[in-house]
DNA sequence: CTGGATCCGACCGGATACTG
DNA sequence: CAGTATCCGGTCGGATCCAG
């Protein structure tokens, strides 16, 4: 036990240091797009175009799909196929670690959307108790 | 089955609606910050001290340890105890709901370390492939 | 010790226009 | 259809100083 932060130990990565590069891919794993186009596209089940993914995940521009999408692909999470036709005609689909990753993030969907009226009610309570 | 977007149902909640409270609830779980401090306080198990929580999660500043708290308490999360003593004493600690959630969360951290190794491979391979 | 207040640079992300 | 390029306003978040 030679860590002196804490976090769930078992390798040699570890978020709760500055410096770890899990960190990062773990700011980028929470973040709201990623989270909901992986949703989508696990809700899914089959390769997803383009324009069908920007259907699911309703008000995302064109910019943040795209560069979402990028980044997905270039951490292994999601398989791009492009066709040769015209018009082109490009899918995404969840790799294996990408379904697994999917499955996790759907707990953390899912505690959202079933307390969120707790949560509600946790905001009302603690605003009026520090109102001004 | 009146639903248009995507998305687990189960309820009136749907993040991937872009007016659904869920959405900005979901965005705030995924932030790092809150994430760590989560995962911190349930490492903990007992009440922590702000500087306490500081240690645990290596880089915060005070401000955002501050907004991350508040928010936490603000939505029910995060429980705060303060003692009337000289030098102040103040606690936080994890509500069941927090507890609930930090078990979720901490399945995100743990796909993140446990897949670093292969995630580093990927983008590798991936700018290998797409280099200039 | 536990924050609040302020300054300010970085970057996130939407809107728009354009291309193969 | 599936993006790319650019502009730019808003917000995030660190650093610093101050207070109860």
């Amino acid at each position: 036990m030679t860590e002196t932060t804490s976090g769930a130990a078992g390798g040699p990565f570890n978020p709760y240091s500055r410096a770890c590069p899990s960190r990062r891919l773990l700011k980028f794993l929470g973040d709201l797009w990623t989270v909901l186009v992986i949703g989508a596209l696990y809700d899914a089940g089959t390769p997803q175009r383009f324009t069908e993914i920007s259907l699911r995940v309703d008000g995302i521009s064109t910019k943040m799909l795209t560069s979402t999408l990028r980044r997905l692909e270039r951490n292994g999470l999601v398989l791009r196929q492009q066709y040769a036709e015209t018009p082109p005609r490009v899918t995404y689909e969840l790799s294996p670690a990408g379904q697994d990753l999917a499955g996790i993030l759907r707990e953390v969907e899912a505690w959202a959307t079933s307390h969120m009226q707790d949560v509600l009610a946790a905001r009302d309570s603690y605003d009026a108790a520090h109102e001004a």
